[in-house]
DNA sequence: GTTAGCACTCAAATCAAAAGAGTGCTAACA
DNA sequence: TGTTAGCACTCTTTTGATTTGAGTGCTAAC
């Protein structure tokens, strides 16, 4: 038995029908809901095949049909390869987006300066117009390139160390010090930390350098590594994905997402936020020119174990030339992927914009 | 009526026993329970007293009764007053408190550099330990010290501006400025700030100060008067009271917290953190060196609409002479007060501990 | 290949009865 | 006069039986 062109429009129809009411859906509506004029029990004997073909099934015998994770798959594989984008597109951009890019619009004029600040109104607003939640992680500074470091002595044994990544990203780091340091042994240290790590990644700082800088400061040596290690400390910690969330209530609006405990699990999950990371830090090098960055994880496909019952899309913005960061949606399974995936893309896209913008004028 | 010995036991046994079990209390259980050696029927008879008075109430005819607000009031004040502290204390130290004592000095012992760890870390650690939802807030600036700024050049257009507050908070500011500064006029401005905001309070920076300040700085007073606004925003920004959550979750335990939508709602709260500000901003200049600095809150005498089934007790932490923050716990009306006021006069005792040995040392 | 018709299944709603916890009141007791 | 035993009463909770209704699968006819 295969998949005809009859069957996948029932399919269609069916998560379609799904996503709107939340209810399992039986052959009659199809009947009426589509323009196939067929029948409730032709619909039936389709139906039954699709359930065998594995993409929807009956939560009990005398109940409508649901779609399996497969026909999800199906439904969001179709809808990826942008057979009815443009059509759809279009119809959204007019009916909501409207006023949508208003508010993106006032956000993204806010004090640039501030990734941080940017960033979680984004969030905000994409949970309040999905009515989903939403996170975004900040952008990976694991291959971003140091900028600029400056030293100044604090206290009696306490170094201030401000360290400023390429895009501004300002990072403190306090660093404990065994002795004190006149002005002007400060200003060469300054010095020689501006000349020799400027413009680095992370990886490109290595034991060699460090070493080799540490001969060169002489009696300092020892100073300078502990240096060393607090910068590449505060640049690329593990605690350096930071990721915020939002909107984690409207996971109540969903009962398939709250009930049972699952609303105690899924919020433990955003609170703890470690989790997040599997779903906003993965494959970020599998992004080639060609795709859009996105990604769509349905039930079982996360990985992470709370959100079996969700589905969740991921979106890839670039803060500048190979530094990425991601921003996410979870919801139902029975999301309205159009929206999401819309939604998604428009928020990236000014995002990328925005951040290049300032850029250019920086 | 009054309320006399034997009405006030009988009070604090309901009270106690639905602490413990959540489930109304009926007249046989105090009989068994109390060592006051009365017949079922006799309690049955004061307790019809205590509902007149107002103290405790049936949920319906055929049940037991539960303590009112005024109830836990009363409870409350008399456990405030300290009458049975010594002992309860000294039980609980031996019993539960050991580990927690250890946790915390663990907690303690990480770098201090980095309050907003420490306080996080903490918060976690209280949730996790009370099994009520916990928050922290920074320390008050809007009482602080400005210790050191720092403004450096950043790109065309761009100055840095590092500000470190008493105590070692640092703040960065981003201030895009239209002229270009060499390295000279920077020097000469880092000099000028230094020393004359050096010490202040952000009351002390008042408009004369500044005026005077673009005065001596010549042709570079609009630069300073911007600068200057930038330092007093960061310090005093609106949004400078920052706050943390942990164990938003822990509500799912209690069902009169989690049933009927009040999840959400309790955990909108949290997330948005606005209305957290009411409880933790509160009344911070009543505190005299005689009382404790803690505050309860039951039921309807909190401020925060979605917390009228919710009690809360908060308790403030010197962080230096002056500069206060706080941190409280929110949980059920029948939540454990003696532990909850015991863990928190914990904390906040090691958290006066920790900074001011810090101060010392640095 | 499509459809009408019908028997069948099973979750959900409705309703009645029973169980159980706790009270208030009365009458007896010390 | 305060305390207690006893009992009728109230009201929630639990349980079980019945009904309702949506939807199916199958068969037979078109």
């Amino acid at each position: 038995m295969e998949l005809d062109e009859r069957k996948k429009k029932i399919l269609q129809a069916v998560i379609k029908n799904y996503l709107e009411t939340g209810e399992p859906v039986g052959s009659r509506t199809i009947s009426k809901y589509t323009d196939l004029n067929l029948s409730s029990a032709t619909i039936r004997n389709e139906m039954a095949d699709l359930e065998e073909l594995g993409y929807i099934f009956q939560p009990h015998t005398s109940a409508g049909r649901i779609p399996t994770d497969a026909g999800y798959r199906l439904y969001v594989d179709d809808m990826l390869s942008g057979k009815q984008e443009e059509l759809s597109q279009k119809n959204r951009k007019l009916e909501e987006q409207e006023e949508t890019l208003k508010n993106m619009q006032e956000i993204m004029d806010k004090r640039v300066d501030r990734i941080e600040e940017v960033l979680k109104d984004m969030a905000k607003m994409l949970a309040n117009n999905t009515n989903y939640t939403s996170m975004v992680s900040m952008p990976q500074t694991n291959k971003n390139r140091l900028k600029f470091v400056q030293l100044t002595q604090l206290d009696e044994g306490k170094l201030l160390c401000t360290i400023v990544l390429e895009g501004n990203i300002v990072k403190n780091e306090m660093i404990k010090i065994s002795q004190n340091l006149d002005q002007q042994v400060l200003l060469s240290l300054n010095l020689l930390f501006n000349n020799k790590l400027n413009g680095l990644t992370l990886q490109e700082i290595n034991f060699d350098m460090a070493a080799n800088m540490a001969d060169q400061a002489g009696e300092y040596g020892a100073l300078v590594t502990e240096i060393i290690n607090a910068v590449v400390a505060a640049i690329g910690s593990a605690d350096g994905i930071e990721i915020f969330t939002s909107g984690a209530t409207n996971i109540f609006k969903y009962p398939e997402l709250s009930d049972n405990g699952n609303a105690s699990r899924l919020i433990s999950t955003l609170e703890e936020k470690e989790k997040l990371t599997e779903l906003l830090t993965d494959s970020l090098e599998e992004i080639g020119e060609n795709t859009t960055g996105i990604q769509v994880y349905i039930g079982e496909e996360t990985p992470v174990n709370s959100m079996k019952d969700c589905s969740v899309v991921t979106a890839t913005y670039e803060f500048e030339k190979g530094v990425y960061g991601k921003i996410g949606i979870i919801g139902p399974k029975r999301m309205d992927y159009e929206k999401v995936l819309d939604a998604l893309k428009n928020v990236t896209g000014n995002l990328d914009k925005t951040f290049k913008k300032e850029k250019d004028e920086g």
